[in-house]
DNA sequence: ATCCCTTTGTGAACACATGCACAAAGTGAA
DNA sequence: TTCACTTTGTGCATGTGTTCACAAAGGGAT
């Protein structure tokens, strides 16, 4: 067979794949910590949750970074799944909206851990202002430009009310930025290229609600049929 | 009208269609309150942020409550839809972790707006234990089990650090509850049945970095392969 | 060097999700 | 009633993701 160009790591890796990256990067770094040195394909799935086959295809799109009959040496998986998510430099996140989840955000530890730096902190209500959170001073918005520009922020955190957030992203789409991690419960519209991720809790609640119920009407209700139930690990 | 009871209303909704409700039921109700009686696949997908056949797709499995030639009754949709995801009963949630995002949570006035009651704040700092925050008391720990018998809580979301994680579900899985939301980050290991949902911030930000990433890259380096870019809308 | 054991990397089958395109069903006008 | 027009609901093709199952590759013992 022809085997289609052994060298070129293929540049095209799926997003399913993309979204697990970060969980195997977490699973290696607890086994370093650990002092564990080299993983197999089995044992690394069974730390991240997901099925070994799936974790082998994964890493494949990567290189081939295993040794067959070995397994996975820890540390330099994580240099390479690092690599690949783009953690090795550092980005510089600015947070729009410092209210309590913005304050929450702001204080947490755990971005800081990977290369994610928070550069800026925004906020249009002028008793928040001035206030010092997390080592940094709140700005007001109309520097918002002026201030993405200075720190060199290339993603942005909404956590603003809806209403302001459709204008707000269009003002930091408009400013440069590609990357927004979006908390208001809003679709935003955005030019192409840019990418927006959004976090509603909302919406992972009522999608609890709508198995909760399932199960309910299980028990009490209606015949039940040989489909199995969902696993626990959520999507 | 008759309207349907073709009485087998699918009994198997695909999870990604469960996963968009939500959505349709947000925009949904922001026209409901702008005065809209009526609206289109079209422009109900518009707002949001989907195909319009895959909305058509969605909703046809829930049963066939639009009108050919007219478009879809906001009113009538809005209740079959908060019927199928189980927001016409109200829900009693527990926070477990009253620290930053807990009281974020805590004080979000978003979740009542469906059905969901917060009924519990617990935490094992006996500095936090007593404080009212939200017009709740936040109570110990150790009490779990049994302010959970006593409110009816059957949603469970775990804001603490991730080393108590895992102890915590087991607990409260122990207990009988079987839908948990999740934002510590670890993998959380539960019985078959329990539905588990988590929001990873930093996941999100390191997907948005790899994004970032290949853009950069592709800007400055290598050559451009004929390969459209993602849509902005996150999955 | 040979053999046995372990574990990777991947082809191929399957399962699930998306989106096009259109027949069927409804509205309203004449 | 008939016709023109709109919009739903869905069959079907296509695309994406998952899982099985195994050949190929490497390690270590003899
Ligand atoms: N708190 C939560 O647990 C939670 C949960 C889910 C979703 N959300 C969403 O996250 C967002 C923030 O929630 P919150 O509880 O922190 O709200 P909040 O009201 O406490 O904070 C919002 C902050 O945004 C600021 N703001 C308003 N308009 C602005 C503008 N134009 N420019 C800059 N800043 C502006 C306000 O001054 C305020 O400080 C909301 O959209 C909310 O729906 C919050
Ligand atoms: N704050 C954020 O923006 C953010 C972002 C992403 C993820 N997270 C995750 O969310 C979780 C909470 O974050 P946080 O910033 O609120 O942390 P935090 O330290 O402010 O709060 C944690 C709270 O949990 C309580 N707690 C600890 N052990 C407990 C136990 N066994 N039983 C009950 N309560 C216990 C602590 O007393 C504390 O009040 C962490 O796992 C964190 O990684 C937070």
């Amino acid at each position: 067979m022809i085997r289609r160009l052994p060298q070129a790591r293929d540049r095209g890796i799926p997003e399913a794949t993309v979204a697990r990256l970060p969980l195997y990067l977490r699973a290696l770094t607890g086994m370093t910590e650990r002092g564990v040195a080299t993983v197999s394909s089995e044992d690394l799935a069974l730390a991240a949750g997901v099925n070994s086959a799936k974790l082998r295809k994964d890493l494949s799109h990567l290189g081939s970074y295993g040794t067959r009959g070995v397994g996975y040496d820890v540390e330099y998986l994580i240099y390479q799944i690092s690599r690949e998510l783009g953690l090795t430099q550092d980005w510089a996140v600015a947070i729009i909206g410092v209210g309590n989840l913005g304050r929450a955000l702001a204080n947490y530890g755990g971005f800081v851990s990977r290369g994610f730096r928070i550069a800026a902190l925004l906020d249009a209500d002028p008793e928040i202002v001035g206030d010092r959170i997390a080592g940094l001073n709140v700005e007001h918005i109309d520097e918002l430009e002026a201030v993405m520009a200075r720190r060199g922020v290339s993603i942005v955190v909404i956590a603003t009310p809806a209403a302001a957030a459709q204008q707000l992203c269009d003002r930091v789409t408009a400013a440069g930025v590609t990357s927004i991690l979006n908390f208001a419960p809003v679709v935003l519209t955005v030019p192409d290229g840019v990418d927006v991720r959004k976090v509603d809790l909302s919406i992972e609640l009522q999608i609890l609600a709508f198995h909760e119920q399932r199960k309910a009407d299980r028990e009490s209700g209606g015949p039940v049929m040989a489909e199995e139930w969902q696993q626990g690990a959520s999507a």
